[in-house]
DNA sequence: TGTACATCAGTGAACGCGCGTTCACTGATGTAC
DNA sequence: TGTACATCAGTGAACGCGCGTTCACTGATGTAC
């Protein structure tokens, strides 16, 4: 009984803790998912594999058979983050039709991931400090540039006759803006300045305000 | 010639490891100072106590004597850090003279400090997702509102007559492209933007492009 | 179609280590007399 | 001015705990025959 049970739920993925199979069936993708979670409780230094291992119902041993330590496990997320983020950023490049569209839409973009995938943003963020530039200036050749290309060809659409300087600056000032303004966001540090509606909303305003209507 | 050495250097502080006296002299300021050195390599998760007794040469259980617990220190690093950056702001707001003057020193204070005390930023802005909110609203009353209400008296002496809608926006919008600068160039991430002159000249820049001189 | 076997994803217990914190102590300082 | 004593900032050793990681193992899966 105890066996045909099991041979039921075999394969199924995200099933129920209690059901679950001797073979997990993705395992690595439950590991990631609990390292999220407790990523956003905890901070990048303070989650605790153990907790991803007991969160995603094995024992603390069973990671170490998708990942080689624990640093791998943030590796993998990283690497998901800048996939999904890159991604995300060049949607709303194609979707937009004019080039002030297209750098509005790509801040919105920024923006919208942040805030839906803040423990994606703590890693892709919090790990280039440490340890390894080496893998880090690699990753960034591929995946990370990426979407720094589209806001550069999005300001040089917006501004063809512009001198390379102000273009860059405004790059910059971009860039800057949309990283500040989702950062503070999921700091909380907002509220001191009160309630002003959706985020998005006045992320939009604010963009057109300053960056998308210069000059 | 023991005793007398340690008479001798008695009661001065920051002097070498070596001729310490057996009473420090001023064992908090070192501590503070040796964790914020350990926080800018480790970050606020990543450093510990024990470290920082060894890094301010004492045993490990001295730091007890001052800080009731390592979160005390970290709150005292904390309150330093609100103290010395509402203090740059405020020298800032009150050396310049025209309202866009004041905007765009704001900016720059704030961007300088984050970039002369990473340490100080980390602790500031990281404590905020952690534990003790009713402390930290506290504070926000008292230290972290008010270099946000010199923000908000220099958009409003800039744009008199705009509706509180678009003030509220550009407060946002220079709130935002002052932090996202500060934490760009904290983590290198303008590497791969190239190299374009000193950075407080770039922020400058970016400052007059679009908060400063909008509409 | 059924069975032996290689493979592989799990288990559970243990390791070593670093960290926050405690405790009984000791040396230095300043003060009352 | 000199001395006894309370106070207080240090020491050094130890604690308990959680964490990353390892290891011998075992149950499940898929495949060759």
């Amino acid at each position: 009984l105890e066996k045909a049970t099991k041979k039921v739920t075999q394969g199924k993925p995200a099933q129920g803790k209690k059901e679950r199979a001797y073979h997990h069936g993705d395992l690595r993708a439950t590991l990631i998912a609990a390292a999220l979670s407790l990523i956003e409780r905890d901070g990048v230094k303070g989650f605790s594999l153990k907790d991803a291992a007991v969160m995603a119902g094995v024992s603390t041993a069973a990671p170490y058979r998708h990942f080689a330590d624990k640093e791998a496990l943030l590796r993998a997320i990283q690497d998901e983050g800048f996939r999904q983020f890159n991604s995300a950023l060049n949607a709303a490049y194609e979707s937009a039709g004019t080039p002030s569209a297209k750098l509005e839409e790509l801040g919105v973009a920024y923006v919208r991931f942040a805030l839906e995938h803040p423990a994606h943003i703590r890693v892709m963020f919090g790990l280039r400090g440490t340890d390894d530039s080496a893998q880090d200036s690699a990753t960034d050749g591929d995946d990370n540039a990426s979407g720094f290309l589209l806001l550069v060809a999005a300001v040089e659409a917006l501004h063809p006759d512009a001198p390379a300087e102000v273009r860059h600056d405004l790059v910059m000032a971009s860039w800057s803006i949309v990283h500040g303004f989702a950062m503070l966001q999921l700091e909380g540090a907002f509220a001191v300045a009160g309630d002003n509606g959706p985020a998005e909303e006045q992320l939009r305003r604010a963009l057109r305000l300053t960056v998308v209507n210069v000059q």
